[in-house]
DNA sequence: ATAAAATTGTTATATTATAACAATGCGTAA
DNA sequence: TTACGCATTGTTATAATATAACAATTTTAT
């Protein structure tokens, strides 16, 4: 039998918090080392964890910089349509939730007539903070 | 003074070129191997290239595939506003010009009021060819 | 021509990710 | 119950991606 779609393993469940806990992105190496204490000792495992809540739609990975965050919209429960703000000088990473963004991506249509099913979009600038 | 920006060094004349004759987007370690005879022979040469072509909008990076392609796009000069299209069989990358889409997007504001002066879309689906 | 600056070459190593297989747990049919 | 099959987890090793640090060379400004 395959997992069950809302459960999550004790390992999943320690990823999942550390990274729902942090306020930036974290890299998966920076998991691997904050959770050694707790019993995860290889990069398979962390991996594994990962790949599994993003499946799940916990967590996203920001392509642009091999790290992962937790999805903050609750609602969220597979990962096909992401997107991403930046900022460049201090790396702040927040999820856009935008209804009229997520629908014109969802709806776009190239020339060629693909039909896509996910999308990832990553905006780069500077956040507010970071700009004075 | 910096390196004039239209000119290119040999090194990322070799590297632009295997790209460009590229149907498929190439990653760094297989151009370092395809230019060895070339005289390039350590990942710093490729990755330098890279950097600079990707500055100076000749090629893109695959943020999801950690693989580089030809701006298809004469014109594009800086590479600041990229969408892609992506079979996620047969792993097909085209580069998406899309005024429509690039107008929207560039235009977009989300709630916190940061400004973007970059961003990087990937869709994913199934290409034509893989869908039958 | 020569010093300063930029670029390129080279070695080594850091970072990110997965292959391969062993050990363990878990449902289920006899 | 038990033992078989199968999924999940643990472990070791290594593959794949990328950069730091410094030496050699070339370019530029004077």
């Amino acid at each position: 039998m395959t997992q069950k779609i809302d459960f999550l393993s004790k390992n999943q469940q320690i990823v999942l918090e550390i990274i729902e806990k942090a306020k930036e992105p974290l890299k998966a190496y920076s998991i691997l080392f904050s959770v050694q204490k707790k019993g995860i000792k290889a990069p398979p495992q962390v991996y594994r964890a990962l790949d599994r809540l993003i499946k799940l739609g916990k967590i996203h990975k920001i392509e642009s910089k091999n790290a992962f965050v937790a999805c903050k919209n609750d609602s969220c429960t597979i990962s096909n349509a992401t997107a991403f703000s930046i900022c460049d000088s201090c790396e702040m990473v927040t999820e856009i939730s935008n209804p009229k963004l997520s629908k014109y991506l969802a709806n776009f249509q190239d020339k060629t007539g693909m039909r896509y099913n996910k999308y990832n979009l990553e905006f780069f600038g500077l956040c507010k903070k970071c700009k004075k």
